[in-house]
DNA sequence: CTTATTCTCGAAAACGCTTACACCGCGAGC
DNA sequence: GCTCGCGGTGTAAGCGTTTTCGAGAATAAG
């Protein structure tokens, strides 16, 4: 029994203090230390206090790698998103982080970029990392992929995406709630001719909000004659820009337009502007979701916002219900989302 | 000797091949399996064929935790950023991320948040999934945290504000030279009242910036009398606006302005144009950064480009030298920058 | 044909923690 | 007076790898 590794050979990671070391400290086994460790009720408090007194003392922290690998909880949760490099989701990722780290859980971040192989790599080191839970915040998701965690048992909570089941939970955000108290605001305004920026057709929240975008104006009376208004703008400044100079250039021209997000939007902007039009003198235009960037575009777009902390917090939650608590059921919480009226929408006049 | 822990109580993540049902398998000990694993040279081409080949038969991957424990390595890469939501960082995780992962490593992003004891909780992190290896990319850095990871001789890579050392790079960022050609430029389209848009001053290459617009504008003959004609903007979207306000009240106003980042000269736009003056014609402003968005503003903004992707990869390869390579010595690469001339830029004319 | 090398490989210790199980007083119940 | 139960604690097995050490076979050298 030559124990002694950090004496023997300097590991990388330099000499780090063990369980044992406390344990002897505090005059205990090291199960004890253990305990007290985990604030286990049967160990005796006196002895408790000691042994976080020999832990203050030697500056101990557990490591990490042997408590997951004796106790098969890692205190990783995963957190999948499409392109971080989107604005919509460093919020987010920060909100979920955040909530993550208040229970005591590192978040592994993994972004797909919208490409197959990355996700399938993502969820492959997931896997591997033995996350605790995963929130997927992305819908290109394969099914067999996530029959590869629903098998593992590992929770998972969706965003908009999957039903809700065993260990899998779902946030259902009302985007058709969102849209129509857009397009009701747009419609109040007086504007009839309305155009719609979508997002790309494999999105489902894209295709929901265009859903919703239609069924509205049909229940106003406005149902859309001409199909090319709704047209696809990729829910990106570029392809906003390149969807608005299509609507511009129909015969009749929207008066108003909602986009399926802000980016979408923004493109929008610029090419109305580009155009020689004015906003929202000429057209009135809507966004989606809210970036922090909506309030300082010119002019401070009018756009839905759709609450991205909130979403990231109940994510957490509902993973930690089946991580911590150890429930077994998934829930399926209702984002609400709010309309948020800046300088982009005008009255609809001449 | 009862193993078969995953039959007695299937726990968390239920069955999980381990290293030993391969090696059952493939008929080798676990030993070989590990070695064949890591591509030890050691290990006959035939055994080793017939491991991989168990390996995909059962769909086996090492479990990591058990892997890091025994190797005292995590393959884990630490990043810390201060905002993750300030728009100049996800491009840089992105890149970061991505770099790590080809090399084998997940990386842990944490967000100080500008916040003391987040930065400290982030470091603790760090040490306790025990990185391999920590960029760091905020400045408000303690230097009794930085002491810590050194002690445990964990490599590390700041973004401008260390001196390289032993397992210490430092990225330096030609913040000189970009701000020369800015004002250069500036300077070429013959403006001569330039103001500057400065950064929080308690951040190096903030203040950095600031010393460089000072040096390249006296040696050009056109030293600032007028002291308010550099202001601070914070860096942030509404500390420009209100710091190009400033600057508009003024009695001489400047003609063109270079703003410490983009994200501030988005501000000051806005201010600009709340003001009723338009840019280009009445005011040039230059940004600093070339975020996603500086393309899309209105108009298209002048900026120095920043490499991100860039920044990102390099700062991995210097932990990658210490950590894979196993050398010891810290390196400085140079990071240059770029001029993108858009359209907010024009001559000063009147 | 013996001895020294080189190749391959296996046995088993070690990594640092959790946890099932055993154990040891000691007051309570009969 | 003896058993029972229970709060507290220690012992040691086990988590799934990596890695040292040495053994055996095969090859090279003498």
């Amino acid at each position: 029994m030559k124990h002694r590794s950090s004496l023997a050979i300097p590991r990388l990671g330099g000499t780090s203090m063990s369980i044992r070391e406390v344990a002897k400290r505090a005059n205990v086994s090291t199960a004890t230390v253990s305990r007290a460790i985990h604030h286990d009720s049967r160990v005796n408090a006196e002895t408790a206090e000691r042994v976080w007194h020999a832990i203050r003392e030697l500056n101990y922290y557990p490591n990490v790698h042997a408590r997951s690998l004796a106790s098969g909880r890692s205190h990783i949760a995963g957190l999948i998103v499409s392109d971080i490099t989107n604005p919509f989701f460093p919020e987010l990722v920060q909100g979920f982080a955040e909530a993550a780290l208040e229970s005591g859980y590192d978040t592994l971040v993994a972004s797909t970029n919208y490409d197959a192989a990355r996700t399938s790599l993502a969820i492959r080191r997931m896997l591997e990392r033995k996350a605790d839970g995963v929130a997927i915040m992305t819908s290109e998701m394969d099914e067999s992929l996530i029959a590869e965690l629903k098998n593992r048992n590992v929770p998972m909570v969706f965003l908009d995406v999957a039903e809700p089941g065993r260990l899998i939970s779902n946030l259902r955000v009302d985007y058709a709630d969102g849209v129509g108290t857009a397009v009701r605001h747009l419609i109040s305004l007086g504007h009839r001719r309305i155009g719609f920026l979508s997002g790309p057709d494999n999105l489902k929240s894209a295709r929901v909000r265009r859903e919703a975008f239609l069924e509205c104006l049909s229940n106003a009376g406005l149902a859309i004659e001409d199909p090319r208004m709704v047209t696809d703008g990729g829910h990106r400044i570029d392809g906003g820009f390149d969807a608005m100079q299509r609507l511009l250039a129909l015969d009749e021209r929207p008066t108003a337009v909602l986009a399926s997000n802000d980016l979408t939007a923004i493109g929008a902007l610029r090419a109305i502007r580009t155009a020689g039009l004015r906003v929202p003198e000429d057209i009135s235009v809507v966004g989606f979701d809210d970036i922090q960037l909506a309030a300082f575009t010119d002019p401070p777009l009018t756009t839905v916002r759709l609450p991205r902390t909130e979403i990231a917090e109940r994510a957490f939650e509902c993973l930690a219900r089946n991580m911590d608590l150890g429930q077994e059921d998934g829930t399926e919480p209702v984002i609400g989302t709010k309309l948020v009226v800046r300088a982009s929408t005008a009255p609809y006049h001449r």
